[in-house]
Formats: structure tokens, C-alpha cells, sequence
DNA sequence: GGAGTCGTGATTGTCGACAACAGGGAGGGA
DNA sequence: TCCCTCCCTGTTGTCGACAATCACGACTCC
């Protein structure tokens, strides 16, 4: 049925790439690949082509191919498409939202807060085992009601950033302040306050882009 | 040298599905299109995997393949995430055009002027004559300096929407006044006034997707 | 007559072999 | 020594044949 070769391909080499197994700029082959796998060239081919559309992966004709990189511009432009796309599906989830919506916003949001203050008591910071890190933006993007910015929000390289994101965040005051920023972004959804989700959200964004871009 | 096969595919298949010689929702297959472009399967296969990974086309597995539609609501979302990325490249063009960058923005719309009264006054609404309707959104976008807005921008799905509104938008007045509008938005970024610019562009974009939704 | 089942043709998916190409290193000439 | 050429290896690109799957209609059984 769903037993599509190709598509189960690139879901496994994309979270590879995203988890870092694969690390950007490391060299890949397809025949390595095939071997390692255990999937002829074909469908490998077709996997790749698709992982090369959606820019994880860079090849030159011929030659090799290579996990793709993120120059910090590139970083600093994909922030600030974010910004414009996040803020305007809070916008919009302000308007949108049903008391189903809210509810399970607030249950993202708690159920985030507990994970996070329980790795700060441990001091275990093993972004593998963390829950879905994007649930929270993803339900935004959801319940915005626009395809387009749920589609755009959904692609791969916003989970790499968040992994990413995750993974050199590692004081407790800032990953606790991330979850208070999405904890009053929640609030003014529940307020039907959108220009005020909207402000909080573009800020979440910038706060978090401005915690990553140094450390690179 | 630059003579990838699948890429000119592509080009070549992406060019009839934005013209209308492949009207959305018309049926495909593998070995017709093949035929039809003398080229083996192989090279297709790798155009459409890209195609389809952009939108352009959609594959049932197994069973046949279908040049992508828009419907109305899909319409909307792409014209709202339109709106917010031309804005913010307007206002950031604003911010970082050079000189010569105006003159150019200056160039490409008294072109267009000219171009628009010309068929105007001949009645003559050809649009595959057109010069590249894109020019001047494509160039705010490069003058912004976000990769990533010009990347999004630079879709395939934008051109498809621009052509379809051109053939769409026949009444004179609002072929000139879409002119006015861009210079408008010039005599912003020339003026060096971010607000303004991005104000402009957002309303240019809007009038463009009121004029273009009831027509569907 | 209606519903389910089985075949049959059309279409995409997969495979292994071979061709085309880029990059680099050895060899030779100035 | 320098540089130019040529070949050799690694890698991707292309090909034709075959397998898997789906859509649909005919046929059977009730």
C-alpha cells in the first residue's frame, strides 16, 4: 500500500541529515549509498533527486554530491522569511482558533515546559530523545488555515534549524524563556488578541535566531 | 557542458504547464511524453520527480500523472504568503537600492508602460509575446537581498499566477493602472522609504489577487 | 439483475549493464 | 622546475528489458 520505496528513502536520509548522522558538507555516493542501504540506484536516484529539490542535499553533475550547508546569511534570511510566515499564522490562529485549538496549544505548552524542566534538573541535553520540538509551530501553522504557510513552515530545513537550534542552546535560562515566549503566544490566541500573537511571535523568532547566529 | 538533460526537461515541461500548452489537470504518461520528447525514460523520470517535487505536476503511484491545479482557496493562501514576501522585499529594497538599481527598476517599468499602452491601443492581448511579465518582482526581490525571499519568489507557481492573471486581466484600465501601481512603488524605493514602499507593494499585490479571484 | 471476482491491458517501478563525464596524477617536453 | 597532455579511475547519467501494481470491464454465481 503506502510501501512507496522512494518516499520511505527520503524520509530516512532526510532525518539522517536532520540528526546529524549526516553531517552538512559530508560527501555521499550513490553507490555507498545503495550498498549501504540495500536499494539499487533507482529508487535511490529518485530519493536523492527530491532531497536535492527541497536543497538537503547538493550534487554537481558527474562528480559527487554533498549534504547540503547553511551559510549564516542563508541562516539569517531563512529567519527572517520565518518571522514573516510564523507571525502571520499566530495572526491568523488569533482569529481562527476553537477552543479545541486553544486546549491543544495549552497541552503542547505544558506538556514542553515539563520536558524541558526535567532535562534542566537532570542536565541531560539529548536533543534525539526531546518530543516533536516543532509541534508547538506546526499547530500554529495548522489551525492559521493557509496551506501555503503550512506548507512553507513544514519543510525539512525549519527542523533542521530547530535541531540545530536545540542542540547549541544549552543554558537553562533561555531554553525556560523559549517556553514562556510560546506560553504567552498561547495566551493571546486564547485572547483573540492577533496583532498582540503576531508581536509575540516575531519576537519569539528573533529571540531565537538572535541565540543561534553568534554560536556559529 | 551545461547540458544536463533532465534540467532542459524540465525547463522545456515546466514552459508548457505556465503557457497553457499542458492545461492543469490534463493527464500525462511516462512513454507518451517520451515519445513525444524523443528522450529515454530515465532523464523524464528525473524531470518529473523535480516537477512534481515543485507542484507542478502530481503522480498517482502505478497509475497515471496529472499536470497540477490550483483551486480558489489554494489561490488565496499563495497570494497572502505573496503578499508578505513582496511587502517585506519592497521595504528592504527600499532600504539597500543603489543607484543604480533604481535606474534599472525605472527601466523595466517604463518598458512595461510602453509595452501596455502599445497593446492597448492594437487591442492585441498576446501573452506569450509579452516581454517577461516577472521583471520587475523579480528584481526587487534580488535588490532586497534575501536569498531566501528571492528563492521563494523565483517558483515556478509565481509565473504561472502572473501569466494566467495577465491572460485573465483584458480591461485597459487595470493593465494601466497595475503599471502605475509599480511605479508608485519605484518612486517609494527611490525616495528611500521603507513604510511606504512595502504599503504599496502589499496593496498592488492585493488589488492584483481581487482582480484575479472571481474571474476563477 | 446485482454483486463480487478474476483477468487483461495500461502504466509506473525496478533492475543490471553500459556510456559519458570530471578530476587528478603520471609522464614528457621546454 | 614548470606546465601541458593524456590516460585512468571514480562517479553520475542513460538505456532497454522486465516486474509490480492499478483500473476497469467481462464473467460468474447467487
Amino acid at each position: 500500500m503506502g510501501k512507496r520505496k522512494p518516499d520511505e528513502l527520503v524520509a530516512e536520509l532526510g532525518a539522517s541529515i536532520l540528526n546529524g548522522d549526516l553531517p552538512p558538507g559530508s560527501r555521499l555516493t550513490e553507490v555507498e549509498l545503495a550498498r549501504q542501504l540495500q536499494v539499487n540506484r533507482a529508487p535511490l536516484r529518485e530519493a536523492l533527486f527530491r532531497l536535492e529539490e527541497r536543497q538537503l542535499i547538493e550534487r554537481t553533475p558527474y562528480s559527487g554530491m554533498r549534504v547540503a550547508t547553511l551559510s549564516k546569511a542563508d541562516l539569517y534570511d531563512l529567519y527572517e522569511v520565518r518571522e514573516l510566515l510564523e507571525g502571520r499564522a499566530a495572526r491568523k490562529a488569533a482569529e481562527l482558533a476553537s477552543q479545541d485549538d486553544i486546549d491543544e496549544l495549552t497541552r503542547i505548552v505544558d506538556e514542553s515546559d515539563a520536558y524541558v524542566r526535567e532535562i534542566v534538573k537532570r542536565s541531560d541535553y539529548d536533543a534525539r530523545a526531546r518530543p516533536a520540538a516543532g509541534d508547538f509551530h506546526t499547530e500554529i501553522a495548522r489551525i492559521s488555515g493557509n496551506a501555503e504557510i503550512r506548507r512553507l513552515l513544514g519543510r525539512e530545513v525549519w527542523k533542521f534549524i530547530r535541531i540545530a537550534h536545540f542542540r547549541w542552546t544549552r543554558t537553562p535560562e533561555r531554553l525556560l524563556q523559549g517556553v514562556e515566549e510560546h506560553r504567552s503566544v498561547v495566551r493571546a490566541i486564547a485572547g483573540r488578541d492577533p496583532e498582540l500573537a503576531e508581536i509575540l511571535m516575531i519576537r519569539h523568532i528573533r529571540s531565537a535566531r538572535d541565540g543561534l547566529i553568534p554560536s556559529e
